[in-house]
RNA sequence: GGCGCAUUCGUCUAGCGGCCUAGGACGCGUCCCUCUCAAGGACGAGAUCACGGGUUCGAAUCCCGUAUGCGCUACCA
């Protein structure tokens, strides 16, 4: 085992927690239980105009759904926080000033219009975009008429003119950058708030983080957070850049991909297990052939050295039949208990509530192999709770059958099941096939005539365990009416 | 535009110089099982490893170009 790691998980409030974000934290988590290290999860509100009201919520929601838990942070304290940015201002606002101090940063006073014109004549130019340095030396008067004027300066870092930043990336490898490709960032903004950079910076320090993983996009900005910890003199964490998940058309995944926050998939009813795995295989691998894996074996046998490269396509047929794979195995208990909310929530309005907690016991078994998703318990089952049920009487009708043959086969079964002591599976398949034969049609003819008629669908689980759950008196009544259904299509 | 990163079946991926006439999985097709649907089993189609040059006895694997894609280039993260 590796030494132990210290990672944070760094989420900006701004919504619900994105698919994406929470695969991030999943690598952190990840890292911090294969190494017996530290998982922190802090809160980067820094930006005023963006702050989403019960984002922080959403977010602990979708971690602690996934088995995400962290070890400092909001709800666990830690000896490192406060783990909210906002409430850490004074730390950015010491940083800042000490770099002004020892001149590796400097106020700058340029509106936001200012900027806007200067970027708009660049880009017509056809210069790369950056800000001018205008105040990067303004002189002691200059700078005290902009503070007499009432201006509320930024600060922004001042970057070397030339040299180049050089790091190492564990999944990427060694990148370099020019120097004078970065323009003078902001650190500060003029409302006293950090930005991204800066603070991040700040913290990572503060908390002894050893690894930052993040998004690939931030591959870009890492040598200004390496050129604020030299200003600093900190020690650099190690970075761990990943790709991303993109969407079909290989942009990263966003709002209009669909489904893209966590909590959706909750709702759509994926096992968190099944996404855990999912989300594990996406991005990294234990060999050329293991799929599934327990939540253990995946933090026993994680490594970044594994991790790939190339932004995945998330591909959610094979979310699918993993989140079946997922269902099959759960217990009957645990399978009924996990459906429970679905039903009650996704059943017709009809149906009475609440449900009996007995009699969906009863039908697991006969789904769980056959729904891919908790979601589908309900359009899968309906048909076991609703009273009255809609078909058209032509279905009852199957391949090389008639009005005719399909009416003496209901009226066969009706005689045939009043008749019957107990209503149990042998007993039932016993004397349906004995009647097939008496009828002198297959047994699959007849059984098709009586799915239809119990379920008023020709795709089911198993006939006889169906009705057996059904029930010999909802059995016989729905049969009775299939007959009637029937008399009356066939307008004798 | 500049800079950065990436590029193996439709998709997720294995591969870190010879084991590759490229393996697994999802999806797809056929068959078996079977009361329907699933599940399960078997088989199959599907990738000239983006392209072009090198290096090497030998390259998907190393190097250089090109193309394409994505990202960054905000007082957003």
């Amino acid at each position: 085992m590796d030494k132990p790691v210290r990672v944070r998980f760094a989420p900006s409030p701004t919504g619900r927690p994105h698919v994406g974000n929470i695969r991030t934290a999943m690598f952190d988590w990840l890292l911090a239980r294969h190494t017996g290290g530290t998982f922190i999860l802090r809160i980067e509100d820094t930006d005023v105009e963006r702050r989403v009201e019960g984002a922080v919520e959403y977010m602990m929601d979708a971690l602690n759904w996934l088995g995400l838990d962290w070890d400092e942070g909001p709800g666990k304290g830690g000896d490192y926080g406060p783990y909210y940015q906002s409430q850490r201002l004074e730390l950015y606002q010491d940083a800042a000033a000490k770099l002004v101090a020892q001149g590796d940063a400097y106020y700058c006073y340029c509106s936001p219009e200012r900027l806007d014109a200067m970027r708009k004549e660049q880009e017509a130019r056809k210069q790369s975009p950056g800000y001018d340095r205008l105040c990067r030396n303004l002189s002691p008067q200059e700078r005290a008429a902009k503070e007499a004027a009432g201006i509320k300066p930024v600060v922004r870092f001042k970057v070397p003119l030339e040299g180049q930043t050089k790091f190492h990336d564990i999944i990427y490898g060694d990148i370099t950058c020019e120097n004078s490709n970065i323009d003078d960032f902001v650190m500060l903004k003029s409302d006293g708030y950090p930005t991204y950079h800066l603070a991040n910076v700040v913290d990572d320090y503060a908390m002894k983080i050893s690894h930052v993983i993040r998004d690939e996009g931030w591959i870009s900005s890492a040598p200004r957070h390496l050129m604020m910890y030299k200003a600093l003199n900190y020690e650099p964490p190690q970075y761990v850049h990943h790709p991303v998940i993109v969407g079909s058309d290989r942009a990263k995944l966003s709002k209009r991909h669909g489904a893209t926050s966590l909590l959706d998939f909750r709702n759509m009813g994926y096992l968190p297990e099944a996404m855990f795995n999912f989300l594990a295989l996406m991005g990294w691998s234990l060999d050329d052939k293991t799929e599934i894996m327990t939540r253990q074996q995946v933090v026993e046998n994680f490594s970044l050295e594994r991790m790939g490269k190339t932004g995945a396509f998330f591909n959610i047929e094979k979310l699918d039949w993993m989140n079946g794979v997922y269902i099959r195995g759960l217990t009957v208990e645990d399978l009924t208990n996990r459906v429970l909310p679905f039903l009650e929530k996704d059943l017709p309005p009809e149906v009475k509530r609440p449900l009996d907690i007995n009699y969906i016991r009863q039908i697991m078994p006969l789904i769980r192999e056959r729904i891919k998703t908790l979601k589908d318990a309900a359009t899968y089952a309906d048909f076991f709770f609703v009273d009255k049920l809609e078909y058209e009487a032509s279905m009852l009708i199957g391949k090389k059958m008639t009005t005719e043959t399909a009416l003496a086969a209901l009226k066969g079964a009706e005689e045939k099941l009043s008749s019957l002591e107990s209503f149990d599976h042998d007993l039932l398949e016993d004397s349906l096939r004995h009647l097939a034969d008496d009828l002198g049609i297959k047994t699959g003819q007849l059984f098709n005539v009586l799915r239809v008629a119990c379920t008023a669908r020709d795709a089911t689980p198993p006939l006889f365990e169906t009705m057996v759950v059904l029930g010999k008196e909802r059995c016989l009544k729905r049969i009775k009416i299939a007959i009637s259904k029937l008399g009356n299509n066939s307008n004798l």
